[in-house]
DNA sequence: GCGTCACTTGACGCAGTGTAAAGTTTACAC
DNA sequence: GTGTAAACTTTACACTGCGTCAAGTGACGC
């Protein structure tokens, strides 16, 4: 017999790599179990539904690409720095998680546990950009007419995987050019005039 | 027999009403045949598939909403007074026809058809973000480290639809601090310091 | 040898889209 | 009134992809 916990992985790892490629979005459970060579059952074995899945995806990335390690930084800056240290994390990890993210979106309007999953992850970035705008807010960088909530708002939207997608997808921004101008639409955005060029 | 024409209508009708609901992204064809009040069959035989249907639905929405309408006072404005215009009037529309584009969207993924269709929408919406950043260029207000193709695109993705999403339907914002806030970000991004308070 | 765990095989139920074919109703023509 | 044609109904079915079920196989521990 094989190693259940070494089964589960070549599934993630196949799961991953098939979401990676071009037509990754449509990827089928029968496509995973195929690319990771066990039965199409034995994915059933391990993952209940395909929402299960990748929702586990999701989490086996997080592990094998640091993400607390990622988000370390930005939580250690304040002021002005505080908005693109995150900026910085989580602009980078946004084409990590992309792939899959991409596919549960693309399942989140008919499946609950989908949904919930994703917007679970939304409302931890959020907490990002919440205590990004709240540093602003701290050293007196926010604009007057900004409060901390519509400040969270619409940082939160500007930083959406959604964005990425449009500029670095759609419009072939290079993910440079996409972290460098969403530090300076955040920031036009966010903070008084006289605190930046 | 029935009009045709008139049954064509009713369908549209019932589709957008279904649409507009609460779980309207998970209209079936089903649903809409017994909104209607005819047979589902008599769906397919006016719109061959899930997806023409919807894009007929867009076209019914843009002549019954007057589309051409709002969009030609924003062409008659100039300089930053253009950027506003253009807002206003399509940041007026995106609720008109979120409904029908969230479906649309919804099954992009997996439908060459309704991908192309909702993408040549988009690219006409590109092309008044275009115009609109032209008109800042031409009167010397546009950033001098944007280009007109850089600030299109980034104009084009903060006015997307899931942005709009992302601010009223999900943060809760309405309508018009939405269309405040945007006209505020894209100048802020866009446009010389000193053109603006 | 015996059980058990991981997995395979093959079949099936279900939902929703789309198709096919035969029948019904209405209108209009002559 | 008979004919015909268009709009629509009814019933049935094919297809895809998800998820389930049940019986079978192979390896390993004891």
């Amino acid at each position: 017999m094989a190693d259940a916990s070494a089964t589960r992985t070549k599934i993630l790892n196949a799961c991953r790599t098939l979401l990676e490629s071009d037509a990754g979005a449509a990827t089928r459970m029968s496509d995973v179990a195929k690319a990771a060579g066990v039965s199409r059952q034995a994915v059933y074995l391990h993952f209940k539904t395909r929402a299960e899945l990748l929702i586990a995806l999701t989490r086996h990335i997080d592990s094998v690409e640091d993400v607390d390690d990622r988000l370390a930084a930005s939580r250690a800056a304040t002021g002005l720095d505080r908005l693109d240290a995150f900026i910085d994390a989580w602009g980078g990890y946004i084409p990590v998680i992309y792939p899959v993210g991409r596919a549960l979106m693309a399942m989140a309007p008919g499946d609950d546990a989908a949904r919930l999953a994703w917007e679970d992850r939304m409302t931890a970035m959020r907490q990002g950009c919440e205590a990004a705008v709240r540093a602003l807010e701290s050293v007196g960088a926010l604009k007057d007419a900004l409060t901390l909530e519509t400040g969270t708002d619409m940082l939160w939207t500007l930083l959406s995987v959604r964005n990425w997608e449009a500029l670095v997808e759609t419009c072939g921004w290079d993910q440079s050019r996409y972290i460098t101008d969403m530090k300076a639409l955040s920031r036009a955005y966010l903070c008084k005039t006289d605190n930046h060029g």
